[in-house]
DNA sequence: TAGCGCCTATGACAGCGGTCATAGTAGCCG
DNA sequence: CGGCTACTATGACCGCTGTCATAGGCGCTA
């Protein structure tokens, strides 16, 4: 269970094993080291970063201790970057998966998509976790430099194929940087008021709010297939 | 300079002295009580509750250490409890503050306004702050049932303000809430990417992209003088 | 002056958390 | 077999933090 492809256990840099853009699905227990990053956001999406010992980390990844040292010679600080990376990079891959689940690629339908994503977490699990990029921001973006470099990093790859999603959706260019900054703002906010009230009302209501806005975004007209017309072609 | 009305000093329960909607404003030094309150929401602010130590709260307020178990017998708690709270309620008055900035009052100037507030602090100041409530948000919400509930006292006690706002500017009754809550939704979102980006963009964007769509939740006009049909009557 | 509240002042303590140091195991190469 | 590398395993250290305990000052009433 913990063998084979363990090849990129280099410790040096943040390498990783050369496809980033896999499947990094629920929980990949690809080796011990991806399981540490991906235990350790999930401990930060519960109660934050101060309160996630690296010892607690080991446990929840059934890792030994001694191999924090070992994969993660820049200590905590490395461990909690790696796991935002990881965060952004997981969020911005399921755009695409949202996209392919709706029958028509709307804005609002995708919006639509992030947000249940989290009614659903929140309704079956129940409140006890929020997002790892926003716990790192709270506790880290003015005292670790790195660290708020990291989650400038995570919000990119996540804004970034949002964008591109609605530009494929037919908004206009110029829109689709600003739009996916409202809707993962919007999202970001409100899962803070959802786990404060410990009620999806606020993620419910961000995703009927912003629905018309969003759809009233898209100026070019889709074909019947759903194809866009190419940039500059007719 | 610590001295005369400290009469509230009841280390009881969490009695305000009594005016609780006074202006409470940038740095109320009423009290050595009230200034720890202000410095813990202050120190929350930046590094995350876990990294905010009661000892450095009694250095931030200039108060003695000793206090800090006189005024708040129930801890670190009862201490970000209140701050809490209190940056609920700070938020809450503002509101009423920025109506009265406003020449001419309008959903969209109101969150202009909540925007740049936040703006304006970071080009001046620096990114090292966010909202406490966020912060007690990521940091408590699962660990601390009180503070949970704080938080959750604080949003209310932000978004009522301005749902109230908006209803005295045309917003039908039925939207008044939920428009509130997408607001301070995207406030609280776009200050964790403006802090991680160290850049406002966040933060002017989702003021502009929403700015039609508040507006246009005006549907009754308002008379020449501002002021609204009062319900029911003519 | 004594007594008694409010507040202040410190020292101690127990626990924890990140990190270092050291040593052990497993597999592979020669 | 020796030796090397990758990984595992622990124990110890040091600093910090929340809290408790104790005691000191201060202002008032009687």
């Amino acid at each position: 269970m913990a063998a084979e492809e363990t090849s990129d256990g280099s410790p040096s840099e943040t390498s990783e094993p050369s496809e980033t853009s896999e499947t990094s699905d629920e929980a990949p227990d690809r080796g011990p080291r991806e399981r540490m990053v991906f235990s350790a956001a999930q401990l930060i999406r519960r109660g934050g970063v101060a309160a996630t010992g690296m010892r607690d980390v080991a446990v929840h990844a059934q890792a030994p201790r001694g191999s924090l040292q070992h994969y993660f010679p820049g200590g905590k600080e490395q461990l909690v970057n790696e796991a935002v990376g990881w965060a952004g990079r997981y969020a911005g891959n399921r755009v695409a998966r949202f996209l392919a689940a709706l029958p028509e690629p709307t804005p609002a339908g995708l919006f639509a998509e992030m947000v249940r994503q989290w009614t659903d977490e929140y309704e079956s699990t129940g409140f006890a976790a929020g997002c790892p990029v926003a716990a790192a921001t709270v506790d880290c973006a003015e005292s670790t430099a790195s660290t708020r470099q990291a989650v400038a990093a995570a919000f990119t790859a996540w804004t970034g194929p949002v964008a591109r999603a609605l530009a494929g959706m037919g908004v206009p260019h110029e829109r689709t940087e600003p739009l996916a900054t409202l809707m993962i703002s919007s999202l970001e906010g409100a899962i803070l008021i959802a786990r404060a009230e410990e009620d999806v009302r606020a993620l419910t209501t961000v995703a009927r709010e912003l629905a018309p806005l969003l759809d009233a975004a898209v100026t070019v007209s889709r074909g019947p297939a759903g194809e866009l017309p190419a940039k500059g072609a007719d």
